[in-house]
DNA sequence: CATTAATGTAACCCGATGGTAACATTATGT
DNA sequence: ACATAATGTTACCATCGGGTTACATTAATG
């Protein structure tokens, strides 16, 4: 049966396959015409060419909008903060794709790069937003560089998360258990707590 | 002139001068052999592999062991620890290559890259052990988890400046000049004052 | 039903890759 | 000086990569 758009997902299932087989950075269009049992000239003719296909993949599994509280919806103390912050692990911790494509992320610089990038930045400035507004007005706003903190925070939990699939350990906190990644998540309270308080 | 010694010095240059250029993913033993302007067989005479020529390579460039501070000079108070985490922006910003070899850590788990990894997890846990020796013994040492903080801290830093090659902001924070590193700067300090203090 | 456009495949090109075998050159030690 | 081992090169192999052209098949449209 010719269906065109069947044939795209069909392409773009085989696209997910192998990037949680192998990463995508050892992807090839031949690699995955093959898995999708199609020839290559139609990743050419629909997508337009490879770096568009995995655009296509990447923004239909928009697994970065995951964990991402409504904006109205907005945390309203410390504690709900903090909770979103802990959701960032379990987002990253159950998702191995999303581990992959920050993974790629961190090595290409394409277009399509750009694009996912776009998307996940406007992610960390709603969380940055939502402890802004916790901060009391009386305390010394400009002593706190929320942005900041949330980038080191956020970014540490995603660095800690994609070492976790290449090594059990890390300046000796175990990657591969809960009871290490509970010790991290205990961290991240306490740092929110103790510097915004 | 026909000399072994030379001829591997030659060749290991040629990994450096590729890993810089087009980063050690995409590195090829080919590529090596007509950069070094020698024949690829010694590869495999001389160091066995490219595996190993790697390996070579990676270990000869201790640049990981940079910044770390002589075990017998530790930090005796809080601010000698928090300019030895400054210190590791300023390796990881100023040198390329340690971020190229991060990058690469955090993709493939060869049999080279926990070698290397163990030396990497010294330096952290030094640094922790340093950290630990400044708590003041009156405090709740149970509640501080120095090296999970740590390894957060550090975390954060190496992704950061991974992250500056691909892309010039972070969750609002510029990380392709003075002002955004700053910023960062002053936030580990910030955290590590108040959570350490 | 017949024409046409959409969908799909096979085959090829070219360059690069990892890997090996055969051969040439130089150094070394006796 | 000569035999031998170390050093080095050329050439080749099979495979895979991205990319294109020409052709076959099916669906849609008059």
């Amino acid at each position: 049966m010719k269906n065109r758009h069947h044939t795209e997902q069909d392409i773009i299932a085989a696209v997910d396959t192998l990037a949680r087989r192998k990463g995508i950075q050892k992807l090839g269009i031949n690699a995955v015409a093959r898995q999708a049992g199609v020839s290559k000239v139609l990743i050419y003719r629909y997508f337009g060419g490879f770096e568009e296909l995995l655009a296509a993949w990447a923004l239909k599994n928009s697994y970065w909008a995951g964990h991402l509280p409504p904006p109205e919806t907005g945390p309203r103390n410390l504690s709900d903060g903090i909770d979103i912050l802990k959701g960032q692990i379990t987002t990253m911790r159950s998702t191995p794709l999303l581990r992959e494509i920050e993974r790629w992320l961190l090595l290409e610089n394409s277009t399509v790069g750009s694009t996912i990038m776009a998307r996940l930045e406007e992610r960390g400035t709603a969380l940055t937003r939502a402890f802004s507004s916790l901060l009391k007005p009386g305390k010394n706003d400009t002593s706190i560089d929320t942005e900041a903190l949330i980038a080191l925070l956020t970014a540490g939990v995603a660095y800690l998360s994609m070492k976790s699939d290449r090594c059990n350990v890390y300046n000796g906190v175990p990657l591969d258990n809960e009871e290490g990644w509970n010790r991290i998540s205990r961290t991240l309270e306490n740092i929110i707590q103790k510097v915004l308080d």
